[in-house]
DNA sequence: GATTAATAATGATTTATATCATGACCATTT
DNA sequence: AAATGGTCATGATATAAATCATTATTAATC
């Protein structure tokens, strides 16, 4: 991690970063945001933060791709977002906790602002536009969990396959040849850790799904040939 | 469901409410609140809202128990929460959408307090106090979610099962007798659906554990005999 | 470019889970 | 008190999932 070059708000691309969406309603706010935000660099592959850090700041990704996760018992990790450009992170840590109980990674190299946490609450606490489109915000994605619980809970191993390429294709979208971007940034391990299973049952079902004109892998490209096919499993 | 007398929330004993800590500052926003609120009672095991309604109100419970779920497919179903005095029902229609995504039931007869949602966000935009520690909540809520949704991908059936019975204790408690309350209106089927299971696994269980002198089991009436043994299972 | 380490693919085996069938128990109704 | 329907308990069986062992492939290092 190294400090470099701030970007200002409003010079920045991700429209939809709460802060760049929210708080920079006059100069002196944004001369203020500006003052107390740090960007960080992280490498691919680099920790961000880990559970049981102690909570000081809250996180937006300018650039770059993360994944979030959680620590499970015997080392089966469970992938709890995929996330990238504007996307808020470590905002948890806004409850009562004062641990973080998720660990980031970053997946490709990224640029990571931060705001310490008493001045993102001062911030919250004058913005309340901020505040109100963060609680829905936090609605919708309760929202998600909750029916990502009901499908891990119901799903069969196929089913879940395909949950986990759902959820990569949501989160970094398809190119043009129709791959799962990152998807060779991502491991089997990763894929089973999105929707509980272990690499070996994943590579399984990526040779059935093969099997069945759904996908075709080479390395760990994957490219889609049905995308339908593959909603149908997970019956959406 | 049938309109009843309304208790005035500041006469409400339930102190854990959003509304009657937040929200009764003056005079005037107390009777404002109190003249758009309505409250409805509803009798054991009714349906209160169904999960593709049309979202029109935000929900709090005066008393008596519920049960929140999510139709899944071939009829399983999944319990996302078991709530009580004071709790907030219905508040994942604060996102986008314009629809529940959840079911709710009541578990014990219940009085239910609403207000329509266009009278709650008006509300939120005059009260940042109400805004910001909703925000709070959700921001914990999400936490919860997350620690489940690692603990069933990662969980084996009799973990489940403890897992389940604590979710249960969590929610409504143990009497003097070490009973869990409430454990007679739930039936297996429900235990089981708060962690994704079937109910004669459950069964099973429950007698494995019985044999085990974690707990007894008479017709529905679940006695905990050895807590933490049964905490120790899901390694709290 | 050869060597090594890491990850992925595949098949065989073991274990766990889900389903099915039956009988017991309890609650309700008449 | 007998009859009915519903839930629960239990064991047997079928199916699915997890683990293990081996080989193949790819990436990294020298």
């Amino acid at each position: 991690m190294r400090f470099n070059n701030k970007i200002n708000c409003t010079d920045c691309e991700n429209s939809n970063c709460f802060i760049k969406k929210h708080c920079l309603d006059n100069i002196k706010q944004s001369v203020t945001i500006h003052e107390n935000k740090f960007v960080n660099r992280y490498s691919k592959n680099q920790l961000i933060f880990m559970e049981g850090n102690f909570v000081d700041s809250i996180n937006f990704i300018q650039s770059g791709r993360v994944k979030v996760f959680k620590k499970g018992a015997f080392g089966k990790d469970q992938i709890i977002r995929l996330i990238s450009d504007g996307e808020i992170l470590g905002h948890r840590g806004l409850s009562d906790a004062e641990k973080f109980s998720i660990s980031a990674t970053s997946i490709t190299d990224s640029m990571i602002c931060s705001f310490d946490k008493a001045f993102f609450f001062k911030l919250l606490k004058t913005t309340p536009e901020l505040t109100f489109n963060l609680m829905l915000y936090f609605a919708n994605e309760l929202n998600h969990e909750e029916n990502k619980l009901r499908d891990l809970s119901i799903f069969n191993v196929r089913e879940k396959v395909a949950k986990a390429l759902l959820i990569m294709i949501n989160a970094y979208g398809l190119n043009k040849k129709n791959e799962i971007n990152h998807a060779h940034e991502l491991s089997r391990q990763d894929i089973a850790e999105l929707v509980g299973l272990n690499s070996n049952q994943v590579t399984k079902i990526l040779a059935d799904l093969k099997e069945d004109n759904i996908l075709e892998t080479d390395n760990k490209t994957i490219k889609i040939i049905n995308l339908n096919s593959l909603k149908e499993i997970v019956n959406i």
